[in-house]
DNA sequence: CCTATTTGTTTGCACTGCATACAATCCCAT
DNA sequence: ATGGGATTGTATGCAGTGCAAACAAATAGG
């Protein structure tokens, strides 16, 4: 019994454009999309007992980074509009990481702090990052991990 | 105020390490994150008007490559639990693209097939699929397209 | 001053991921 | 052959994310 029909099929139809764009393994974005999905669960058991998401954390990280950040930049900078914004950051409020303060500039702005409990969990985040990180590299070389960068932020930018 | 202290020898016996692991950007998970979601948008965008998700084609691509797979195989292939798997093929068996079918030579399997409604779905989808890839591409050289897809394979395979 | 824009908020919906529990079926060792 | 364990599918529930629409408060600009 036959099983990889398909790779007859695309010996056989080579020039002619019937639609046939070839195996799902070559689409690049399947492969994006499988990547992510490895990098998630990873991440997700890293992070069971902390109890963050790769949002969350990257959410205190930039707001660690530029105290008194407003929503929309934030958003900005993580590709999310302002409900998914919200929600996170409703969360991690709830959870006394952050806190949010009228910009005193710009009435409309609300201006996000991380609390010392948050700054005490994103130094733990930290810590298991770097695990998760090196779970992510160690099976590039420093140069491919440069090339592999490089490439994604072409996607994202 | 420390909470690891598990980790206090490690950082007391080699140089000293206070856990800073550098910035946001030179992670690469970061970028994989940013990556998928510029995919997934562009994804979404073009499949509006067919009103298919990533994951219900790369169901149904599948299924047309191999024609009596099982949920479980299909779960495995993808990296889907059972669960996931089940709401995905019910919205397509909802829709009338796919149909479950008892296994003859397994009970416990359920045999998967495209409806003719499916194929003829499936074929759209890959014209569209084309024009995301496209997309996705036209940012890079054929060698970097290779060179991308080796890397993201070594992560998730 | 008046209007358009920006920012935040709320609500609601869809999709995905996962845990758990259960039933049917199969496999294997006794 | 039979009983116990493993596999497969099913059902239910919950959390996180993404997005659309509508509204309110504040700002910006003519």
């Amino acid at each position: 019994m036959r099983v990889r029909d398909d790779d007859l099929d695309a010996v056989t139809t080579i020039d002619h454009d019937d639609g046939d764009i070839g195996e799902i393994k070559d689409i690049v974005g399947f492969h994006i999309r499988l990547a992510h999905g490895a990098c998630y669960r990873h991440f997700t058991e890293t992070f069971t007992e902390l109890e963050l998401t790769q949002k969350q954390v990257s959410v205190m990280w930039l707001v660690a980074d530029h105290p008194g950040i407003s929503q929309i930049d934030l958003g900005q900078r993580l590709r999310m509009d302002r409900a998914t914004t919200m929600t996170i950051i409703n969360r991690l409020q709830a959870r006394h990481f952050l806190r949010r303060e009228k910009s005193p500039t710009d009435g409309r702005k609300q201006a996000l702090y991380l609390t010392p409990q948050g700054e005490a969990m994103l130094a733990e985040a930290k810590l298991a990052i770097r695990e998760h990180e090196n779970w992510v590299k160690s099976r590039f070389t420093d140069a491919e991990v440069k090339t592999l960068v490089e490439l994604l932020a072409r996607i994202h930018e």
